[in-house]
DNA sequence: GGTAGCCCTTCCCCTAAGGGGAGAGTCAAT
DNA sequence: ATTGACTCTCCCCTTAGGGGAAGGGCTACC
């Protein structure tokens, strides 16, 4: 299957094709005459399941490691866990932050007038040391 | 008042008001014989202000709309509530996306037992297409 | 047989917001 | 005069690809 194939069947561009290609995430094998790259069935689940990891958040690095016991039918399940788990944590500590992030932000909001006036609370705010 | 004294006045360090100055963000005096930045208070008050901005979130251009409206004592404060609005509305879009996708792994860390077996349904959660 | 229109290749620059570090100049104190 | 701390500019690095140029290949159609 050719990149534009691939790209379709996975759901990921040809450009992601052919940088996961440079960065050895899922190696295609290459044409000798033509250069072209040559997707087999199992490369596209390969895209696929990189495709889903990274929309859950997973760095390329996590998906390389995820990849990795995804082709090894021995993994412990408590390996593929423990990343799991620990992107989890990234997220809780990202909406933490977001949240308190809002609270403070919703209170500079709330106080301000938002009409012609100069008067802004918000401003004051941002510049308060 | 020198970069390094400018940097810790504002909390920021000195790459930073460095490359304030290039973006023509927060820009200093230049002092003709030595080339060196010199920081008036004025200009420690922009750094903070800007420090705390992008501590909300705000982006550098954001900053840079929100410094011209603290720099002019004139402004409607409609049009500082409304960029605030705007970011408040990021940060939900933001929250939900990773409140889903939580909820997503939660599930599926949920049906893993992380233990010494192979079976993980982590694993078939990411590969299933 | 030519050619038009896609598809493929590599190569290079771009993103946001700085961080790291090299090499060279400057300042204050010893 | 020298040492150490500070400053300057310049360049490369980060994430995960996107945009586009220049060049080669494939098939369809006339």
């Amino acid at each position: 299957m050719k990149i534009g194939d691939a790209a379709s069947a996975a759901g990921l561009t040809v450009k992601t094709l052919r940088y996961y290609a440079n960065i050895r995430l899922v190696t295609p094998q290459i044409s000798e005459e033509t250069g072209y790259r040559n997707y087999a069935e199992t490369d596209v689940a390969k895209l696929k399941f990189v495709g889903t990891a990274r929309r859950f958040n997973f760095s390329i690095e996590e998906c390389r490691e995820l990849l990795g016991l995804y082709e090894n039918k021995n993994r412990p399940s408590r390996e593929v866990k423990k990343i799991t788990l620990n992107k989890l944590d990234d997220i809780d500590a990202k909406l933490a932050e977001l949240q308190e992030l809002k609270q403070e932000l919703q209170t500079l909001a709330n106080a301000c007038d938002g009409d012609d006036r100069p008067n802004c609370p918000i401003i004051d705010g941002l510049a308060k040391s």
